[in-house]
DNA sequence: CCCTCGGCGTGACTTAAGTCGCAGCGCCGC
DNA sequence: GCGGCGCTGCGACTTAAGTCACGCCGAGGG
């Protein structure tokens, strides 16, 4: 999986990491240098880069696909912590505590990541400050963004995080005569994992909302009828 | 509450930092300098440090007392995310990005608290670029942490958080003949609010533990009878 | 002293959440 | 075409969680 770079591809490293939160900012000459301490790997579909306690070799960036980081129970329950497509990172964090993995990341769909290790990326950090501040901005925001799994967690049904998920998926669909279509960006069952819930009961609710006239459901593709119907079930505690 | 400090104060302040996770490592004359930029604050209990959404006008550090980070929801629910003591600080995220305070901070006890204003910190992270290394650190703990909250929301039942706040606080008991012995740290509403539940459900299942036999419940006093049959319930599903 | 009030124990009830089992369906490979 | 397999829909059921209402008690204040 490892492989080395061609002249070639450190250019299109270099271009791919232009577009990433954390190195933004930084100047050509900079990227170019960066770029050559990375090597492209590839993951297929489901595929595991590190389980939760592994010791940390590095950081992985995702150049095109989605990784998925994820808590497992024993009984096979998931908790997804967060989905990151292009431009967005993974393990920042352990990467400079020197702490292990504190979740498990795999690929949701066939990806390609660019992975440095911590070594190289310490030493970069130590010659360019402003990137350890850049990661401190990067893990600020994982860090609100856990804070908001667990309000979700504590204070709302699974309903109410289904409403708030189909909300969101629907400002980035489009609009037909019908409503705002778009389609589910996975199965029920991943789904219910980001949800922090069941199969059965993404499917169930999905159900309900459609009899309830909110949403239209087919196969995957998902239209909504009402939006503002589907908001107003946020607010209310219903 | 905010006040002009005493050459006195300063050198106090000065030791009390000496022992922030923070400022580890600082020199006599480095203390010396930053506590020149704090300021002593005191809050009664249950008393509001500030609310969630607030901007943030700066660090907070614990000298004496207790502080919780807490979500409320509309409903009255809290879900306690952190209670830090003597040494530690609160809101060191939204100093470096700017951004609102992700949660509220109230106080547990009448505590004081050493405050530090963005603006001072920032520039003495300047001058100490230690210190903003800490700061990961210090952030890098609390997402760890956060990671497990969501993890033992969504796995877990209250009965086992319970428990396993249980065994958590065991450790810091003391042995008697009966078994460790310990008082819970506040009411059982507090409780309730930090397990991310509600009184009655912390009240009954200390209560059905007491009928197996695990624990003995006297008032706040608690006495572990059982410990090796509490963990196994951690480990089991039940 | 009595009265209030906050904290606690408890029973009865409602409902969200999760489990189990099964059947239909579309897709792919053989 | 046919047999599997993954995804889905759904009914019946169990159980954790939360709500409501009450009564009790001990501490503290008028």
């Amino acid at each position: 999986m490892v492989r080395i770079l061609t002249v070639a591809e450190h250019m299109s490293v270099g271009s791919s990491l232009a577009g990433v939160p954390l190195f933004s900012g930084l100047s050509p000459e900079e990227l170019r240098l960066l770029a050559a301490h990375f090597v492209r790997k590839r993951y297929s579909q489901g595929e595991l880069l590190f389980s939760e306690g592994d010791t940390c070799k590095g950081l992985h960036i995702v150049d095109s696909g989605r990784l998925r980081i994820f808590k497992s129970s024993p009984s096979g329950r998931e908790q997804v912590l967060a989905v990151e497509g292009p431009g967005g990172s993974v393990a920042e964090l352990p990467v400079f505590d020197g702490g292990p993995y504190p979740a498990s990341v795999s690929a949701v769909e066939d990806s390609q990541v660019l992975f440095i290790s911590r070594h190289d990326l310490r030493n970069f950090c130590r010659e360019h400050p402003e990137v350890a501040l850049k990661m401190l901005a990067v893990v600020g925001a994982r860090l609100r963004r856990l804070v908001g799994i667990i309000e979700e967690l504590s204070f709302t049904t699974v309903r109410q995080r289904l409403v708030s998920a189909l909300v969101r998926l629907a400002q980035t669909g489009r609009r037909s005569k019908r409503g705002i279509e778009f389609e589910l960006p996975g199965t029920h069952q991943e789904i219910a994992h980001q949800l922090g819930t069941v199969r059965e009961l993404v499917s169930r609710n999905l159900m309900r909302l459609q009899a309830e006239g909110l949403i239209h459901v087919e196969a995957r593709s998902i239209v909504v009828l009402d939006l503002h119907g589907l908001t107003a079930l946020l607010e209310s505690g219903s």
